[in-house]
DNA sequence: AATACTTTTGCAACAAAGTTGCATTCTTAA
DNA sequence: TTAAGAATGCAACTTTGTTGCAAAAGTATT
């Protein structure tokens, strides 16, 4: 199981460097989405402020991690499932939880974002569900 | 009906300033959701950025308006209803649209947000639907 | 394993976004 | 009208995000 990250790269046609290694291995161990700063923080001593940037792009667009909007002006971001990344298309109908007291934003994946009916004349491409409260840990 | 922004400061026991009037005629007068930059455009020239900062700021801690989140790393503002705004209380409960094509981002707001179940465990304060498509206009 | 080619990285320089403290000006209420 | 309190503008600063380019690392091929 070393090689997860690894190959996560090889699976959407990366080159395998250090620094993407070692930003998987951050998403890997996390058990919350992280905003570019928690990544900074993690590994700005080793990579560029510069590259992480770009290695969260590359992998947003590889579909590798998805990304949760907030009104805090902090995208976070967290990996997408298998299905996600072996496919290379989207099945993030997931709706994702902010805690108010720990701050730490997580996927429910279990829980599906529920149809939604637009006004005539609106088509749907995306949809994102963001909710505020108390997680179990804070309880 | 020309008092309708300094009505709204009145009812919200904010004083009554020249900026904030201004700022909230934008609004009033917008049929999209802004960003701080949308309203900075529109008025740099007359007001200080950093009025503009905190005037929504202001704005939002006494409901006037409300925040819309977003995976670009620029929050939106939007008037909140009647409703909010007399009592205080948040109803915002609409889902949130942003065209692909405009860019805008707009209310919704005889779209309800559907309920949704969270696991055991967690508790709902706040919930935010944001729809990406293409709209009406723009179809 | 050495190579040539391509991709990624780090650096520097910059642009944009957001924050803070403080003196001045404006609002409000008496 | 005036005194007290609140809001504003300014300056200085921090943080966040972007771009171009040379150096370094990765990949595929022999």
């Amino acid at each position: 199981m070393k090689k997860q990250g690894e190959d996560i790269l090889k699976n959407s046609a990366l080159s395998v460097t250090a620094s993407r290694k070692r930003i998987l291995e951050i998403f890997l161990a996390a058990d919350n989405a992280l905003a570019h700063q928690d990544i900074e923080t993690k590994c700005a001593d080793q990579y560029d402020r510069v590259t992480i940037y770009r290695t969260l792009q590359t992998f947003l667009e590889k579909g590798i991690i998805h990304n949760i909007p907030s009104t805090d002006n902090m995208v976070r971001y967290a990996l997408c499932n298998e299905a996600c990344i072996t496919t290379g298309h989207h099945h993030d109908n997931h709706v994702h939880f902010k805690c108010d007291d720990c701050g730490k934003t997580v996927c429910l994946d279990d829980v599906n974002i529920p149809a939604v009916n637009l006004p005539r004349g609106y088509t749907m491409k995306e949809i994102n569900m963001v909710v505020n409260g108390i997680c179990k840990s804070c309880k």
